[in-house]
RNA sequence: GUGGUUGUAGCUCAGUUGGUUAGAGCGCCUGGUUGUGGCCCAGGAGGUCGGGGGUUCAAAUCCCCUCAAUCACCCCA
């Protein structure tokens, strides 16, 4: 119903599908560190300079999507939008400024005040990496096979590397005038947001989709035959080692992507069947200016987004992650056999078996189809015959059979069915 | 922020040109078995028809507004 839902764009992840999430999650913290990577963690907000001046005050994220607020003491922060200004604001702390590099994962929630759809959340959830501190083509090549091989873990097949090259600050300005000179000519056939863009931000003209825009980018200049030998060498170093590595890609000349501390090398994974926001990951080589400091701080990083792994997932029909440890069920006729079973309910959970114990006073039937429902593999019963005779009933619900046990010999009792179950 | 589509039971959905007490399947509860689940049978609970206003003798149905979901634009993970 309409009063049990949550703001826009955000979502309530009952207990069924979390062990969809822990997949995901357990996975980032299985694979990153077999790279060196730690997890950090940083605030859910920062001052709000830092992204304004992290991410550049002309992008549609800074100009029309954080949540932002002023706190108590007349502080303006907001919810970040993202993952790498925050890290990169803490690592700056660091002596990653020295050229000490920083090899750090980080998981969470982020905002962003979008009108939701098919793969966009207000509030969504990254894993992200960061590789600060240091510039080498093999360090960008290896952030891409490592979102690879975690791609590959969680069991998502099917993707497409898309990669280009942004050019430095210096090999900009040339390519921009290139751009502004061309796309000035056929600027009255194109959108009203690429008219806007022209002045403010050419680049953003080169991924636009809008089928008259289209038709005049087709015939733009090739910006990256623009840049300086310097960076194109790089580039291609970066496309060689992953030629070597077995990578295969997709060179994508009008990949742009919407931050502005990208230089380099820039990426993004795509996957069929995600509907129109089509990207699971996206990342690039940075250089992140934070509030106050004249110097970068230089890294390399992507981020992937997880409600749209979940998708992609779910496109390629992966199972879900099965419960190893099937649970028992105690069944308890009377308030002091339910008593009784409360205890030993704790004894089989310290045994490392789940368990649940009926507590209210209901019948035989009604216990039993409780414990059925919750996939109980063994119940365990007992009423006053049982207390009288010192014993409970333990039954088998998968063969239908049943036998009477001490209840100190219960455990042991269901133990070896489980390990054969595993 | 702009547009399209959709809102009826916990879930998935029927509901005729406006017509009397709003239905089905699944799920849930109880019984058929004095203390034995799943299958079957019988019965039962559960609905401000998203909300507000309007038209009408009469509105789930028509009109307006609003809220929400969803998809697309846009943006990006």
């Amino acid at each position: 119903m309409s009063n049990s839902n949550p703001p826009p764009g955000t979502s309530d992840v009952f207990p069924e599908e979390i062990p969809l999430w822990h997949r995901l999650e357990d996975s980032a913290r299985e694979v990153f560190p077999l790279y060196g990577y730690g997890e950090m963690r940083t605030p859910e907000f920062e001052y709000t300079e830092v992204f304004e001046r992290g991410l550049g005050n002309e992008t549609e994220v800074v100009q029309k999507e954080m949540y932002t607020f002023k706190d108590r003491g007349g502080r303006s922060l907001t919810l970040r939008p993202e993952g790498t200004a925050g890290i990169v604001r803490a690592l700056s702390g660091t002596d990653v400024m020295n050229g000490i590099e920083k090899r750090v994962y980080y998981l969470g929630p982020m905002f962003r005040g979008e009108r939701p759809a098919a793969g966009r959340r207000r509030q969504f959830h990254q894993v992200g990496v960061e590789n600060a501190g240091r510039i080498a083509p093999e360090i960008d090549a290896e952030c891409i096979a490592m979102l690879l091989h975690y791609l590959e873990k969680i069991g998502i097949t099917g993707s497409t590397l898309l990669l280009n090259t942004r050019g430095t600050l210096e090999d900009r300005p040339p390519a921009e005038n290139a751009l502004r000179e061309y796309f000035g000519k056929d600027i009255e056939t194109m959108c009203d947001d690429c008219k806007d863009r022209l002045n403010r931000n050419v680049w953003r003209i080169l991924d636009c989709k809008q089928e008259q825009c289209q038709k005049v980018i087709e015939a733009a200049p090739d910006v990256v035959s623009l840049f300086s030998p310097e960076t194109q060498k790089f580039f291609a170093e970066v496309c060689e080692i992953l030629n070597r590595l077995g990578i295969k890609y997709e060179i994508a000349p009008r990949l742009v992507r919407g931050l502005d501390y990208y230089v380099h090398t820039v990426f993004e994974v795509t996957h069929p069947g995600l509907g129109a926001q089509n990207a699971l990951a996206g990342g690039g080589r940075y250089e992140l200016y934070l509030p106050g400091s004249k110097k970068p701080v230089i890294g390399v990083g992507f981020a992937a987004g997880l409600e749209r792994l979940l998708m992609a997932q779910e496109a390629l029909e992966l199972a879900p992650p099965e419960n190893l440890i099937p649970p028992v069920f105690l069944v308890g006729l009377g308030g002091n056999a339910r008593r009784l079973n409360m205890k030993l309910a704790g004894d089989i959970r310290r045994a490392g078996i789940p368990a649940m114990a009926e507590v209210e006073d209901k019948s035989m039937k009604a216990q039993l189809r409780a414990a059925n429902r919750i996939n109980a593999n063994f119940v365990l019963i007992r009423g006053d015959e049982e207390i009288d005779k010192g014993i409970v009933v333990a039954k088998d619900m998968n063969a239908g059979t049943q036998e009477e046990l001490p209840e100190s010999e219960v455990i042991k009792w269901m133990l070896p069915k489980i390990i054969k179950k595993c």
